[in-house]
RNA sequence: GCGCGCGUAGCUCAGUGGAUAGAGUGUCUCACUCCGAAUGAGAAGGCCGCGGGUUCGAUCCCCGCCGCGCGCACCA
């Protein structure tokens, strides 16, 4: 694919100058304003190296510059070097190769013969799948998909919450108040209702908390009535936890979670010790960080049970020696960046220095509305919003607007899955994803404007264009000498620009670990194809110009669909 | 109190060390005899939290405030 940044850095280089062509390859820029061109190079920095104003500076480049078939005028407005792409000639370049590459156009290979591990989702057993789970789950699945879309070999972990001291509070509830038909009916909801009664019963009596350590220590130790609860509690959950993950379309390498590191620990209990770094405070053995301006790290409890920073200390050890990642990816809330930070520092302190390797990619808080308060989903307060709801009223929406529509030979159960969970998904991907957000049914289920619907919407559109041309025009696309000077209008060319930059975007969202790089450009794509489509007749009786645009059509369908599958997201051809 | 994060249009949010700070939504208009109106066009709406500093140039980088959120050893 033409690289026109390196083009242009070659038509501007000059010894005189003091900068490498990467150096002002760097210094390149995308002006907001088309009318500026498409690429501009600012000359204020060299000013000083060539003594003469940056206008001046800009002048003398342009005028330099020409007679490149990239280009179509060069020119200087101000300290600015604005470049006027080719249109034609760029359409064509750009649409060939999304025309080639197909279903693959936006992948790359920077990450073969390399492993990423992503950790995500992660949720805890026994406990509601609510919406502050979708952040980690949606958010984790779109980074494995855009690592493994820029070549990445990657393992996708479910680090499932199915340990600690919880545990031993559930099994004293299930034991004071439990029945197993009940527990059969509804699982989550029932465990969640016990989980829900400890807190209030130990607020009165609080040799509950004790007991309930107790049976988390009687657990780890494998003694037999916990254990065979744990593992129905386990059961039950997970059984119910799929059920989201199909409606999701979301699958795992491995469900190891926190018990699977139960019988890892010792080890590094014992090298902590002979490290010296193990203190004891309190009856608890603890890592001390003060130092580094942290509280310290808790490794034992008083009553030798484990904690959360020793698991993770043992699962990041174990993934290391099982699969030497080039990444570990840790998709999870910004709450526990303390915990990230001082779980870096004890394996830095033991000598990991692949510790660099683990990345915490943090998300912000999900909160309700409670009339004019906002709180924080509580699942010992019983106040949560279920995933599994907002996803079926999601889809029940879509498939009430779609009858009104009057949708006709369309598989209405179908499709209405695709969007209203697409809408969902599509929502929580849309913003930075370090942002709080609070919870709102007539936002997750708003449909218009800058939306998963929207974006599928245009597909359709684009898939149902496609269906008014013959199958000899269709078979022209691909083999005819296309005449692509039809394609110079701004609608046209604007959105050529943004099918070109699809490549580097994913390359960006991956780096950055941000999706929503990807779905505001998904946006982008699809206000720039109904632009197109509202400017311009498309089915035009002049051959030539009907392939042109039709071919146009074709690549921007590609593209949405392959973006939309990056996310995570169907790319329906009616709706 | 200390640490981390956030603060941009009424609301929800993009954005970049550079040209006139952008979308969506809401409000008010306009456009379906025409390839899909879940659409498009227009109007209106801004001390980019406040005050310093660095720079030719700061909404962006640095420092200090203010506001909000999260976190700060026997939960995860």
């Amino acid at each position: 694919m033409i690289d026109f940044k390196d083009i242009i850095a070659k038509e501007i280089y000059d010894e005189a100058m003091g900068l490498s062509t990467d150096e002002i390859r760097d210094l390149i820029e995308i002006p907001g304003d088309e009318k500026m061109g498409d690429y501009a190079f600012p000359c204020f920095r060299l000013a000083k190296a060539l003594r003469k104003a940056p206008q001046m500076i800009a002048a003398d480049i342009a005028g330099r510059i020409s007679g490149n078939d990239a280009f179509e005028n060069v020119e200087n407005v101000n300290a600015y070097v604005n470049f006027f792409i080719n249109r034609a000639f760029f359409a064509g370049q750009v649409i060939d190769e999304v025309e080639e590459k197909g279903s693959e156009y936006g992948r790359s290979d920077v990450g073969a013969g390399r492993k990423v591990i992503v950790e995500y989702s992660s949720p805890n057993i026994a406990k509601p799948f609510h919406i502050g789970h979708i952040r980690s789950t949606v958010i984790g699945n779109a980074i494995y998909k855009l690592y493994d879309a820029v070549g990445f070999d990657v393992i996708r972990i479910n680090h499932l919450g199915d340990y600690g001291t919880q545990f031993g509070k559930m099994i004293v509830a299930f034991r004071k108040w439990g029945s197993e038909e009940e527990l059969a009916k509804d699982p989550i909801k029932t465990l969640l209702g016990y989980y829900t009664k400890f807190h209030q019963e130990a607020k009165k009596d609080p040799s509950l908390e004790d007991e309930a350590r107790e049976a988390f220590v009687r657990l780890e130790a494998g003694e037999p009535e916990e254990t065979a609860l744990w593992k129905k509690f386990r059961e039950l959950s997970l059984a119910e936890f799929n059920r989201v993950y199909d409606m999701l379309g979301i699958t795992f390498d491995s469900y190891a979670g926190e018990s699977f590191y139960s019988d890892k620990m010792p080890r590094f209990i014992k090298e902590l010790k002979d490290k010296g770094l193990l203190i004891e405070s309190q009856g608890a053995q603890i890592v001390d960080l003060e130092k580094y301006g942290m509280s310290p790290a808790m490794i034992t409890k008083s009553d030798g049970s484990s904690l959360y920073v020793t698991r993770d200390i043992a699962a990041a050890v174990y993934r290391k020696e099982t699969y030497d990642f080039y990444k570990c990816i840790y998709v999870v809330a910004s709450q526990q960046n303390l915990h990230f930070r001082q779980w870096k520092q004890v394996l830095e302190l033991m000598g990991y220095t692949w510790q660099k390797d683990c990345i915490h990619v943090p998300f912000g808080l999900v909160s309700l509305s409670d009339g004019d308060d906002i709180k924080m989903m509580s699942t010992r307060e019983g106040t949560v919003v279920f995933l599994e709801d907002v996803l079926n009223t999601a889809v029940e929406k879509t498939a009430d607007i779609m009858k009104e529509k009057n949708a006709q030979g369309i598989d209405i159960d179908e499709v209405s899955k695709e969007v209203g969970i697409g809408a969902v998904i599509f929502q929580e991907l849309s913003n930075n994803r370090i942002k709080d957000y609070t919870f709102s049914w007539d936002k997750v289920l708003n449909f218009d404007g800058e939306t998963g619907p929207y974006v599928q919407y245009t597909h359709a559109r684009a898939s149902s264009v496609l269906r008014n041309a013959s199958e000899e025009e269709m078979a022209a696309l691909r083999s005819a000498d296309i005449d692509w000077s039809y394609l110079e209008s701004d609608s046209a060319y604007t959105l050529v620009k943004l099918l070109y930059r699809v490549p580097e975007i994913v390359l960006e969202a991956a780096e950055k670990y941000e999706p929503s790089i990807v779905t505001r450009h998904l946006v982008d794509i699809a206000q720039a194809f109904n632009k197109f489509y509202h400017d311009e007749h498309i089915l035009v009786d002049n051959r030539d110009e009907k392939l042109a645009k039709l071919a146009l059509v074709l690549a921007s369908k590609t593209v949405i669909a392959n973006c939309l599958g990056l996310l995570g997201i169907k790319a329906p051809e009616r709706m």
